[in-house]
DNA sequence: CAGCGATCACCCGTCCCCGAGTATTCGCCG
DNA sequence: CGGCGAATACTCGGGGACGGGTGATCGCTG
């Protein structure tokens, strides 16, 4: 009872039981076939562990197994009533709240300074076209796929993708402009947070480059980010 | 060697040494302070193995251990030589080349035929008044972290985060309308799908509603003219 | 100075994920 | 018909993440 919520390829299993009985190579290869692996992360260890767990709450469960010709077993599973309320549930949790989620990207970002001015913008134009580029493969995909005749509803999840790689792309493109032009205040003090680093010296606090008055007067009263602590 | 680049907060515990040694808690604490934990995910249990992991792969050392006054031991680690190497190389590729991520609102996207289209509506229209509060939230907390003269580039990846929201914020509120207004196209389609799944039978295929013979025969198999890249 | 909560600093058991491996069978080409 | 590669169907062991402890100390209050 009480089941943490973890891996959305459980959700899966249970959205595609909702459709009919299947056994777990079949619910791999229909979701391959409906290019759903592109949105839902799916592996052959992880598809097998979370069928089980699935089992062991009751959510599922095994309702025979078929031999075809001389082939292996395979394990037919079907939805139970639970588990066709904890679909809809957990579906619903997914789509209506936003997750604080993490994302590679962002991670790089928050260290950018860690790089020099120069690096950074040669790695940010890099992923330029490289974002590009995929938009670009997005796209012919998509439309060979769309061309099969899938109506927009089995698809959406691919607009959304290419909004958001769009929107990205609009951005760091922006970023890099202001950066080359040097448009971006902090350059400076970036560039000498960075020397210092490098020869292995205490880091500048923030008045080295006029960003005055930072954690000397208390004025929020709250926390003190780059606080320099000792 | 040839170490698997998992935890992105291993490279977060790089970046810290790299500006000068520190004890684990402290590395927490300074990656609070900052505000970094938003983009990147940081709990006790997952920060003391990393360093563990990055210690035995020579990346990180330690130094020492302090002990000042009579509290609990603190064991002071640095950077190594190739420590840095693994930190400029890592995040050079994390900034540079967009990494296959997955998303829960994409997986949910991705299922959300299993809803009915009334009840999904309702759901994205959920999303998106949590949504706009989010923005709120961040634009508010933004402010007062700016106000305290912090330069636009420790705060970079807070940009990025709030302009990815607003695009998804539009991006649902467009899709939410659609939906509404009927100027979806297969609505027809997707209840009828939904009402033969929930009654147990066998789900149309897409002639149903007059979108051409796709895959709805019987072949599972081989189909798609994908050549995927990785 | 006794008591209490907050902070400091770390560790550990559990769960779960994942990639690589295995064994069988089918299709196909010469 | 024999051999090779692709597909089928699943298994397993290592490893990493994560949340919930565990002391010990500091500071404040009455």
């Amino acid at each position: 009872m009480a089941r943490r919520r973890g891996n959305p390829l459980a959700l899966a299993v249970l959205a595609l039981l909702f459709e009919r009985p299947m056994h777990p190579y079949e619910m791999a290869s229909t979701m391959r076939a409906r290019r759903k692996e592109e949105s839902i992360k799916l592996n052959y260890g992880s598809l097998y562990s979370v069928v089980d767990g699935l089992t062991k709450h009751g959510l599922i469960e095994a309702v025979g197994v078929l031999r075809e010709g001389r082939r292996p077993e395979r394990t037919v599973y079907e939805l139970t009533e639970p588990g066709r309320l904890e679909l809809f549930d957990w579906l619903s949790e997914l789509v209506s709240t936003p997750a604080r989620e993490y994302t590679s990207f962002e991670a790089g970002l928050s260290l950018l300074p860690v790089l020099l001015p120069e690096e950074a913008v040669r790695l940010l134009e890099e992923r330029v076209l490289r974002l590009e580029q995929q938009l670009h493969m997005d796209e012919a995909l998509w439309e060979v796929t769309a061309k099969q005749g899938l109506p927009r509803l089995l698809l959406i999840e691919w607009e959304y993708k290419r909004m958001l790689r769009r929107a990205e792309l609009d951005w760091v493109r922006g970023l890099v402009d202001e950066l080359r032009e040097g448009a971006f205040e902090g350059l400076d003090y970036w560039r000498i947070w960075h020397e210092r680093c490098s020869a292995g010296l205490e880091p500048p606090g923030l008045e080295a480059a006029g960003y005055g008055a930072a954690n000397s007067a208390g004025s929020t009263g709250g926390d003190d980010p780059e606080a320099p602590a000792t």
